[in-house]
DNA sequence: TGCAGCGATTCCAACCAGTGGAATGAGATC
DNA sequence: GATCTCATTCCACTGGTTGGAATCGCTGCA
């Protein structure tokens, strides 16, 4: 008998049927980000460890399917409109952003603070919708798509608090990699932080001086979601959470709630 | 059986370099718009016309590249949070709109109207920016990512007036299929259309009463783009477009201007 | 509770599409 | 104008991919 991967996590090189072609071509896609928005074939082939000649047969089908295009001089590709459409298919297509964007808008100006909703995606969580409260320009401004580290955000950690245990085990050894020195320190603070989410419901970072963050886990139908509360403040940490801690869990609440 | 062409790579003669399992990847991501947000691979198959059995493997490839997910129960996907973060990356690193986008809300404030930018997508046109300026609530919306119609749109015939002539005819042909009796009576408002382009550099379409816009080409590096405004009101085209029209070019000759 | 129906997934062998090293071609730099 | 770099194309080889058919799992209904 042959044990395949549990259904779900395709991470580990296990033996799902996955092809090939298609995640290389995907991973193509991934390598574009903010801040590399111009790849040519030779940056695609490095950071994705492809061949060349991989690379120019799988960015030319790219541009044929119109998720790429190529920037002038045919130097290097871009991202093209047509994923734009994905974007807007997915948020259109969402039910949870319809339930939660209004009520977290509601509390954003209630509050004058930003609320945001993110997902986790590899090693990273993807804000779904960023409602962010400008006083100076007097009104709100959305964002979403943006990337932030999951292991320094709180936003992260409280996801981290309720994944998976398998997934948790690993995405801590990715970070232990990546950060090094720094780590030891780090992994108290996410341990922290996770110890927080399970007596309190929600944990907090204060990112940089005057900064900071309350995010509380959202599992809704199987995925799981994190919530969270940002400011830029003069207050105590612990004055900000004794503000705004509820809000948030009962923002959460009532989405859990509706989403059901 | 034959190999199918969803996307109409075979115009090319030469047949160009393209990976098969990759383009019918990408044609399933593309299967998920706005109105299908939840597909069952049953669906995804009767869309890409794709054996049930290739569409399973696919499907589950993308899933493990982050690309979809499974909703509750397994019982179809959905987008996955990723989509949004390629939104982004190509947002942020078009030039084109980093330019544009300035120009054209400051011309949505002052002439309280909406004003978009829109960039060919197959047989529709993408809105990269559509800044929608609404009287009620006093603020203004920003919407991309949204699909509208070629044929129909003024933002569509302006792109055909100078798209290049062998993608005109292709376009032309396929609508001119899909339309069946209507076509006589499109293409004869397509042909004034391109007329008016080529004649006055802009051409209008009065879609529902009261609902006016005008378009104008804009071709930037070797890319074609769109741009429009739109308003609701009760003048006549006419007065719209003695108000607007030089407006709507001097726009467009600024965009291209700094965008050289 | 058990059966029928449906759809997704897996299996399998044939087959052809994908791969990557090397050669070629295009373009930029000096 | 020559050289260098990078992308593209070529080609033989390989094994990944395909789709029909069988299997499995689920759902709805009696």
């Amino acid at each position: 008998m042959k044990i395949d991967d549990p259904a779900g996590f395709s991470d580990k090189p296990g033996r799902s049927p996955v092809n090939r072609s298609l995640a290389r071509g995907i991973e193509i896609l991934r390598a574009f980000r903010p801040g590399s928005e111009l790849l040519a074939n030779g940056d695609l082939a490095e950071r994705t460890g492809l061949a060349r000649a991989t690379v120019s047969r799988l960015t030319q089908t790219l541009v044929g399917a119109g998720m790429l295009q190529l920037d002038s001089a045919q130097r290097a590709y871009r991202l093209a409109p047509a994923v734009l459409c994905l974007a807007q298919a997915m948020r259109s297509g969402s039910s949870l952003l319809a339930i939660a964007a209004p009520k977290m808008r509601a509390l954003a100006e209630r509050e004058r603070i930003n609320v945001g909703l993110a997902a986790p995606d590899r090693d990273e969580m993807v804000y779904l919708e960023s409602i962010r409260y400008s006083r100076r320009h007097a009104f709100r401004t959305v964002v979403s798509g943006q990337r932030v580290p999951m292991d320094l955000t709180s936003l992260g950690r409280a996801y981290l608090a309720v994944a998976p245990d398998a997934r948790r085990r690993d995405l801590l050894s990715q970070f232990s990699q990546r950060r090094g020195d720094r780590w030891p320190q780090l992994a108290e603070e996410i341990e922290a932080a996770m110890q927080q989410v399970r007596e309190r419901g929600f944990c907090t970072v204060s990112w940089q001086p005057e900064v900071v963050a309350i995010s509380t886990p959202l599992q809704i139908m199987s995925s799981v979601y994190s919530l969270n509360l940002s400011l830029s403040t003069d207050e105590t940490i612990s004055a900000v959470v004794q503000r705004l801690s509820d809000s948030l869990l009962s923002l959460a609440q009532e989405i859990r709630e509706s989403a059901a």
